[in-house]
RNA sequence: GGGCUAUUAGCUCAGUUGGUUAGAGCGCUUCCUUGACAUGGAAGAGGUCAGUGGUCCGAAUCCACUAUAGCCCACCA
């Protein structure tokens, strides 16, 4: 073996090795399938902590099931994310002194495509460096042509189904993005604001002298006076009767002039503000809500870039939102309109990407209807068809599921799949433009479809492609993303992946992304496949910042300084432990070597040669730390087995961890490097190690596969990835073998034993150099067999052995194997030593009191389990007898 | 406002249906280098399990309330 572990070789060579080989790669056969699709990271991003965390979570599931025998497959890809991508291309044509309204759409997108084969592959490579085990010959783009087959057949479907529409809607709007976000789009963040109280004349009010310009008027408090001009009414609530006498009444819109009516509506809070709010239906959700019910005027007042247009008036036409802002409030102040202005705290909505404030905008969106998708999507998680791995994420999800909201679809990009929805020309005859003529939109998966239905519709034959516009408007990202499970798997096609790897076995993700795109995956899935996408849905957490804040990029807060804290740890943990495994590997080497064991075949073959034939203990020389070590490789083998079928995969690593380096490092080394019987314990070493080595593939897959080659487990062009993952011994051959639960807790025992004559020696402060007298209390006798590993290990001068329950006047420690006595040479310091043991009885005092009393409650040994009475009366029995020579210690001392 | 979650050692966290004297890693203290490994080994200190009450023979674990923190949803003009 080299003697260091050179991790960069290593990493490079055995991941070009399983590509090249296909090693990640299967095709559909007999076998029970475990698919995956990995969450498609921004085709934009680098690698965060986020992802790392989820992919290493997948990966150590799929190598797992892989190694046992499953069908797997794990499928990447990438999502095109629409702004993001967008805005980084627009950056780099700013820098040319460019927009991309300079380019045109189509030369635009050349460039977006261009910087994709140029820099979308980060991240790919990126995830290659992390070792993903993912199917890189399936990989996938949301954007790419069959994604985008099967967004133009889902939208076509579901515009027939009448679950897609197109409707005048209040949206999120951002300036900046020039584009309409979706609810979950927009970040509510506190804003220190103010609250403007402003004066609407009733009409027919006179005049009055400064300071009181109008005899009778209706206050308004508001918090964004520049949507003034956008106002076509104020609204009270029908049950305030502060207010009732005016209802009915109009007044005067400020700075306008334009009279509008005070209506009553029960979205009006009477506590809030002054109880009379005005209503701009163009500006603001709830306003186009009450809006819409008494039939008030829209007035948009703003551009799609958040200047004031002609209808914000003469005036105010052309500034920006703030600069109007800051008019308005000047002017209504110059009118004597402005009564008082109050501090006020409360939530303003910014756009998740560039983080400027949304506006509330009216405009012309498509839109889902969700909740006929939603209700099926319920019930599979309802039914456990679907479960969610912690279950209690399933709250959460329904709780959105049921109060779900229409999707706003629909984005004003140029990057992202083109809505396949088609108007007439305007020089084709049919349309009109500003007649207020109802436009016919003909939707269909292609062009030459949408012309079909054109023609049909209108009955004009004539007419070609040419004639037709389609929607400038491209579909949100989700759009695409929703329809990964199986758009990915050849959908709409009928592909054998499709059939064979559908629906996906596991879905793992953050608990950020359940509403974006879980739900939206479970409603696609069940709608156009009859299934739901995936069988368990098992959410992680999040990796936070150290403040405990989520991490994003507005924020700045994503990249690795708040990160490499927490990582550096983990980080030396993990270096730590390949360090000790190629150790560990060195040291079996060199006893394989000393054996004369000089070809891998001798090597591999050792312990099949050596316990094949045995059917009975006594054909075997086996010593009780063989068969320990044996019994807890099964264990560990069974265990990790069982603890990933429950997804616990850090309880998995700590499985694991804990069985190499305590079971097989600290113990069994230990052991071999004096076993009476080498070739025996080296042969046994190497099998555990074998397994050890394949329990660690799915979490450390470089380091085991280079051991697994150098220690020659393996033969040139085998893997690692492939082998059988370790079950554990049969019932048979652990029979045969002598390996039982007795023997592995008489050795715990025996090392229990150990341990506290290493402890009496560090009290008592006996130099290392130092060999003792011990004197171990015992009656049985295969604990005398062990007389010469403990004189080792105890660095002990002699071993004596006497009748369990005496009572000798040294300094003891009671364990499991018999009371253990460290003979004192003379060596302690009197004082010192009757005060220690003075607190020591103390301390027992007080457990034995308890243990009395809860043994004489007649309740408790009625009530509680046999096994839990018998350890408490073990225990009390034990510090009882503790306290008996501790005070017979303690006469010494005195 | 509605919902969810957390609070355990100096730090980061386990603790699987309630049952030994509550664990791990890091950090800390003491000691040990001809040893497969100092990226190591041995021993040790450190916790009234956020608080209060309740159920129970028995509570870190179940229930109620309180405090603090975080997240999600909805939002007040």
């Amino acid at each position: 073996m080299d003697k260091h572990y050179d991790a960069k070789a290593a990493e490079a060579k055995w991941y070009k090795f399983w590509e090249e080989n296909g090693c990640f790669h299967q095709d559909p056969d007999g076998r029970e399938p475990y698919s995956v699709v990995i969450p498609p990271p921004n085709v934009t991003g680098i690698l965060h902590m986020g992802h790392a965390l989820n992919q290493t979570i997948q990966d150590i599931l799929v190598r797992w099931r892989r190694m046992q025998g499953r069908n797997t497959l794990w499928l990447p890809g990438t999502d095109h994310a629409g702004i993001a991508t967008q805005n980084v291309v627009e950056k780099a044509l700013k820098k040319e002194g460019k927009r991309r309204q300079d380019l045109g759409r189509e030369k635009f997108l050349e460039r977006v495509w261009e910087w994709k084969k140029q820099y979308g592959g980060t991240i790919v490579h990126q995830q290659r460096m992390l070792g993903n085990s993912t199917d890189w010959r399936r990989e996938r783009f949301t954007f790419d042509e069959g994604c985008s087959r099967a967004v133009a057949k889902v939208f076509t479907q579901l515009y027939d189904e009448g679950l897609v529409y197109k409707g005048n809607y209040i949206v999120n709007w951002c300036p900046r993005c020039g584009t309409a976000l979706a609810n979950d789009e927009v970040e509510h963040e506190p804003n220190h604001g103010h609250f403007w109280y402003v004066r609407y004349p009733v009409v027919g009010s006179l005049k009055g002298v400064k300071g009181e310009p109008y005899k009778d008027y209706v206050m308004v408090a508001t918090t964004r006076p520049e949507t003034l001009p956008g106002d076509t009414a104020v609204a009270v609530n029908p049950k305030d009767d502060r207010y009732a006498h005016l209802v009915g009444k109009t007044v005067v819109l400020p700075l306008t002039g334009r009279e509008i009516p005070v209506i009553s509506d029960d979205y009006v809070d009477r506590e809030f503000g002054t109880g009379i709010v005005k209503i701009t239906p163009a500006h603001d959700p709830n306003d186009f809500l009450v809006g819409k019910r008494h039939g008030l005027a829209e007035i948009n007042i703003m551009t799609d870039d958040a200047h004031m247009n002609e209808l914000a008036g003469e005036k105010y036409c052309g500034m920006d939102r703030w600069e109007c802002r800051k008019a308005i409030v000047e002017d209504l102040d110059a009118g004597g309109f402005l009564d008082h202005i109050e501090d006020i705290d409360n939530q303003v909505g910014h756009c998740y990407r560039c983080h400027e404030t949304v506006e509330s905008r009216l405009s012309k969106q498509w839109f889902v209807k969700m909740k006929p998708l939603a209700e099926p999507a319920i019930a599979a998680v309802k039914s456990g068809e679907v479960k969610f791995v912690p279950e209690r994420w399933s709250k959460i999800y329904f709780n959105w599921m049921e109060n779900i909201q229409d999707w706003c679809i629909s984005r004003q990009l140029w990057w992202g799949h083109r809505i396949p929805a088609y108007t007439l020309r305007v020089n084709a005859g049919i349309r009109e433009e500003g007649t207020g003529k109802r436009e016919e939109v003909f939707v269909a998966e292609t062009a030459e479809e949408a012309l079909a239905k054109a023609k049909k519709a209108t009955g004009n034959a004539a007419l070609t492609i040419a004639d037709l516009d389609q929607d400038p408007d491209v579909l949100d990202t989700w759009f695409s993303s929703w329809l990964w499970p199986f758009s990915t798997l050849g959908w709409p096609e009928k592909t054998k992946d499709l059939e064979y790897y559908y629906p996906t076995t596991d879905l793992v993700t953050a608990q950020d992304i359940i509403f974006f795109w879980v739900a939206r995956m479970m409603m696609a899935g069940i709608h156009f496949m009859k299934k739901p996408p995936f069988r368990n849905i098992v959410i992680h957490g999040i990796v936070r910042a150290a403040d405990g804040s989520k991490m994003s990029k507005s924020k700045g807060n994503s990249l690795d300084e708040c990160d490499t804290k927490v990582n550096k740890e983990k980080f030396e943990i993990g270096r730590n432990f390949t360090t000790k495994i190629w150790n560990a590997a060195k040291f079996l080497e060199m006893q394989e070597q000393a054996l004369g064991h000089e070809t891998s075949d001798e090597r591999r073959d050792a312990f099949s040669r050596l316990m094949s034939s045995v059917s009975r203990p006594e054909d075997i020389s086996l010593s009780a730390d063989d068969r320990h070590i044996l019994y807890a490789a099964d264990l560990a083998c069974r265990k990790v087995n069982e603890i990933l079928e429950a997804y616990r995969i850090q309880d998995g690593a700590l499985a694991v961890y804990d069985f190499f380096w305590t079971q097989i490092c600290d113990g069994y080394v230990e052991y071999v490097k004096d076993s009476p019987n080498k070739a025996v314990s080296v042969a046994i070493l190497r099998d555990v190690f074998w397994k050890a080595l394949r329990l660690l593939h799915p979490y450390m897959p470089f380091v085991t596969e280079e051991v697994a080659h150098q220690l020659g487990f393996l033969k040139e062009g085998e893997t690692i990835m492939l082998q059988e993952f370790p079950k554990g011994y049969t019932d048979a051959e652990k029979a045969a073998w002598g390996v039982t639960e007795e023997n592995y807790e008489f050795v715990n025992a025996k090392r229990e034993a150990i341990t506290a004559i290493r402890a009496l020696r560090a009290e008592y402060k006996v130099p290392p150099a130092t060999f003792v007298k011990v004197t171990v209390a015992t009656d049985d006798a295969k604990a005398k067999a062990e007389v010469e590993s403990l004189k080792k290990a105890m660095r002990a001068e002699s071993v004596e052995f006497v009748p369990a329950g005496s009572d000798l006047a040294m300094p003891s420690k009671i364990t499991k194997f018999g009371t253990v006595y460290l003979s004192l040479e003379g060596l302690v310091d009197k004082a010192a030593e009757a005060k220690r043991i003075a607190g020591e009885l103390a301390k027992l005092a007080g457990f034995i009191k308890s243990s009395e009393a809860k043994l004489a409650n007649e309740n408790f040994v009625a009530h509680a389990p046999e096994v839990v009475v018998a350890e408490a009366r073990r225990k009390l029995a034990e510090n009882k007898e503790k306290v008996a020579q501790l005070e017979k210690l303690a006469k010494l001392f005195a």
